[in-house]
DNA sequence: GATATGACGTCAT
DNA sequence: CATGACGCCATAT
């Protein structure tokens, strides 16, 4: 069921080119599911390991949410591969990888007050 | 089936 | 920029 989910955002990891990053947003969005940052989390986490560039996926802003060490090895990784870092976040102004040309919409404002 | 958790995202304050 | 609240959804117990 749900392996469906992964193997799709897994893909889309994979195509994100070395000296590209993308969101876990992102991913969602360009796998088919908008919404659903936290399945790429499990679908790296439980299907990483094979390929797949699990450091290019950051939070949104380029900020590296991984703890400890894992986060250190991403940051050292990415910074490898010539991705800018700019204080503790990836400057995804230029290394942000377009999918398939579209872009996730922002979300609509009115959010009716709480 | 219900509840809690999480490498999230976005808006409001 | 920090904090809080809500939404979203697959796992774990």
């Amino acid at each position: 069921m749900a392996d469906k989910m992964f193997q799709r955002m897994l893909a889309q990891v994979r195509r994100i080119p070395r000296g590209k990053v993308a969101t876990y947003g992102d991913v969602a969005y360009a796998s088919g599911f908008p919404g659903s940052a936290r399945q790429v989390v499990w679908a790296l986490r439980s299907g990483s390991g094979n390929g797949v560039p699990w450091h290019r996926v950051l939070g949104a802003g380029g900020k590296i949410l991984l703890p400890g060490e894992s986060g250190f090895e991403q940051r050292m990784r990415l910074h490898n591969e010539g991705v800018a870092f700019i204080g503790q976040r990836v400057d995804m102004k230029l290394h942000r990888h377009a999918f398939f040309g579209r872009s996730a919409p922002k979300k609509k404002k009115a959010r009716a007050r709480r």
